[in-house]
DNA sequence: AATGCAATGCGTTAATATGACGCAATGTAC
DNA sequence: GTACATTGCGTCATATTAACGCATTGCATT
């Protein structure tokens, strides 16, 4: 989060900061990508700050970049979150000089700061995890198990998540978070988990191919146990037009 | 926008601004209050700027009142506009000189600015529009005659217009918009024209009274052409709540 | 190889919501 | 009094949703 964009603090947009609440789907989990500082093991969302000559969704993408590798990926603006006692304290003496930030940047560091909040839909095997300060760990969490945060990033993970869902409501979302090839019963578990809630299997089934985002193949998952299901794949172009022009029906 | 806030730079946060789209509703339109500079006739959103010792919300909160002398009412933010171009060379040496911005500020002027973007409903009749520069103007706007804007207030406004139409879909509006008493086919022209289309009047009255959140006066409308319609109001109670947990339908 | 079992895939039905109208009642204007 | 635009309530066909039945599949166990 500090090093991603030091070089120095006259560079950077003031008082201005990027989290990304990064989501992941794994083994039926939505993940989260959290960090845990070296200097005192807190965990945090991945973030950065902001050039003064980049836009701030192009600062989103390279934070988004530099944690994962991965661009061209969904990534949406959700809130900016600016409580005056949102970041007071956050960091102290001990930490900046752990950090290696020189005395002249501190005060930068110790102003009170905005931060513009952004959610990413992730493809969980392409992602690879990168650290950028040494100690550091990046990991995917369970969204279930969550560690307290730092600062307000805990509330700012559950309006990301909040988001998520509502957006649910009048947008596709999988081809983002799923490999190339899937199956509906794993598309589902995707959007139960989003939810938070279980759908009924054939009403699902139904519902969901009658978006028409939805290419069935001729092909059956192999290595599971019990009755083999069908896999499927996104249908791109439908699926970015459905994307574009939303849905008309919630779940 | 300028002296609304101005008093010395460093107390506000730098790079970091507000603005408005406060939406009123009278005469059967949907309208924006404008603001108009003596400097240069430019037409913009109303904004400002916040203290480094002030939530965002609270400066929202305060431009809000500034320009409607109205507080307690619908305020949302829906969107931070933060490209690097959106400001340059908005604040000309000359524009600044004709603000009376002293030399030592003007490098805060030109400085690159990333703007939150909040959207108000507001009681067209109960707000009183309050100019803050001299020579300034502050106007009620019909939404489809919307002058040119400064800036990229024209994206702010309509991307504003769009989040207000799909919340539609996710909760009520009116209370907020209308005078106490109104009638349904006001309500219903609320509707339309935030949805840019014509609803069929008695599907509207079937849905909308489905809800829940209105109460039938005993009262009709007086001095109208042909048939009286009846009185409502808002039951202010069960509006809250389903502003919370938000409509399971959307129109 | 036969059987059990858990999960899949497709179908049915009742309840509910939506969209498109019909029509009588109302209150002003002439 | 009559015309007329508008309101308020109702009807009906269709679409959508929720809840559930049931045969099929293919691995696991015996």
């Amino acid at each position: 989060m500090l090093k991603t964009h030091l070089k120095n603090s006259k560079e950077y947009q003031p008082g201005l900061s990027i989290d990304c609440v990064i989501f992941g789907f794994d083994d039926n989990q939505l993940k989260v990508l959290l960090i845990k500082t070296g200097y005192d093991d807190s965990w945090s969302l991945p973030g950065g700050f902001i050039s003064v000559d980049e836009d701030i969704d192009t600062a989103a993408v390279s934070i988004l970049q530099a944690r994962t590798g991965l661009k061209g990926i969904f990534l949406r603006q959700f809130s900016t979150f600016g409580k005056v006692k949102r970041n007071q304290d956050h960091f102290s003496s001990d930490s900046l000089a752990y950090f290696g930030i020189p005395p002249e940047e501190v005060k930068w560091y110790k102003s009170r700061f905005v931060t513009i909040g952004y959610y990413a839909l992730v493809n969980f095997l392409k992602a690879i995890p990168q650290t950028d300060n040494p100690g550091e760990m990046v990991e995917w969490v369970d969204h279930n198990e969550v560690p307290k945060l730092i600062l307000d990033h805990g509330e700012i993970l559950d309006k990301a998540l909040e988001t998520l869902r509502t957006e649910l409501n009048l947008m596709p979302v999988g081809y983002n978070l799923l490999p190339e090839k899937f199956t509906i019963p794993e598309l589902q578990k995707l959007y139960e988990t989003i939810l938070g809630r279980t759908l009924d299997r054939r009403n699902f089934l139904r519902k969901i191919t009658s978006i028409g985002i939805l290419t069935k193949l001729d092909e059956k998952k192999s290595n599971v146990a019990h009755k083999a299901p069908n896999l499927y794949s996104f249908d791109k172009d439908k699926y970015e037009e459905v994307l574009k022009n939303g849905l008309t029906q919630g779940w």
